[in-house]
DNA sequence: AAAAAAATCCCCCTTATGGGGGGATATTGG
DNA sequence: CCAATATCCCCCCATAAGGGGGATTTTTTT
């Protein structure tokens, strides 16, 4: 494995105190080399890419492209480098629109720096580090609603209408008749008050049946 | 918030050997009270609400009735349980599930006593403990494909589609023509080499293109 | 400035799919 | 034992979806 040691850091902040803070403490305080710090990424954009960096640490709102936007472009220019995202954002959509970005790690800015340092040994090690509330937010985003109002059978079905298959399908894949897809199809929409699969998908992600 | 202070523990581990060494040494080198073990699920079933645990460590593969099959059912009479896996799976399905079936926090077996009574005061502080390699697992579920064939409206489009709507409603949230929607539509099946919607979805989802 | 890529819009045609209505019968869990 | 669940069947019809064409205008990129 790659070693660690003196692996190449890139800080992008607009706040210059917290810039310049975290700067300081990774140099000093950790085997890591914080070889460059950026206001915004379009400040960074021309010149990363010799930087090297091995590690990112991004904020997300920043004067310009902000953070999630420059995610992709970063990747594109520097693919293998990890991004470590570092904000005080903490809605689940910034969250899960950062980790779908490429992000591989999620932090508040109050995040001590002794704990960004273990996550940049983390991320290189290939683990994917948060704060514990991100981990949360992230493990809620997975759950199920555990009193939802459906069968199993239903759930079953409405699973599979969400993946787009037709009756048919269905009908194949559960080795039932079409009719009986049907009737369950019927059942699901009563239940959540809907009428058309659209609806039944909406309803089914919003309170997470599926 | 609840005083954690002798929170109560729970363990459903067939292990014996690791189900009494993580009890002893929960119970032993922590605040928290192993207050029962079980060697299944099905034998923790009639007990376990007597026990009133304030979390519970749950083994996956068991005798009888799994742990992921367990857990809405403790969910269900245990409502405000905590629960972290504790495993020998590490695949992509078994977390995924785990968590949307309601576990708070997913280690492996191998995880040292330490790093689990960190994750008893994690979950119970509202956290979600994860060892490093089920986080990466987690947050590589929810990344995209960094390099799509797809231009960013056909992503967009893929993913109303994938919601299952239809062209009409497409068209009016994007405020442009239907026809333009189908248009978009047939590159899109070009591109991805498939010839339905359902198709579609499919690879979407396979390829991690929404 | 020119070429390439992306986004927009339009017409025709056919079939399969989706949704509404109604009704019926096993099987199972509490 | 009863209610919920899962299964299957018929009729009807509107329309969404997909395949075939072709064309224009922005936006990028070279």
């Amino acid at each position: 494995m790659y070693n660690q040691s003196g692996a190449r850091i890139v800080i992008i902040e607009d706040d210059q105190t917290i810039r310049e803070g975290y700067a300081y403490l990774i140099d000093h305080t950790s085997a890591y080399t914080v070889v460059n710090t950026y206001p915004s990424f379009d400040a960074a954009r021309s010149r990363i890419v010799k930087d090297q960096p091995d590690v990112i640490l991004l904020d997300i709102q920043m004067p310009g492209t902000n953070g999630i936007d420059a995610l992709p472009v970063l990747k594109k220019m520097i693919p293998q480098v990890y991004i470590i995202m570092l904000t005080v954002y903490e809605t689940e959509k910034a969250i899960l629109d950062a980790l779908a970005n490429g992000a591989s790690g999620y932090f508040t800015k109050n995040t001590p720096t002794a704990k960004l340092i273990e996550a940049i040994k983390d991320v290189m090690e290939g683990g994917g580090p948060m704060s514990p509330d991100v981990a949360r937010t992230v493990i809620m985003s997975l759950q199920r609603n555990q009193d939802s109002p459906l069968t199993k059978r239903e759930t079953q079905i409405l699973e599979l209408i969400t993946t787009g298959k037709d009756r048919g399908q269905i009908a194949k894949e559960l080795f039932i008749e079409v009719e009986t897809v049907k009737t369950h199809t019927k059942n699901i929409y009563a239940k959540l008050n809907v009428n058309t699969k659209a609806e039944a998908i909406q309803v089914a992600k919003d309170k997470r049946l599926v």
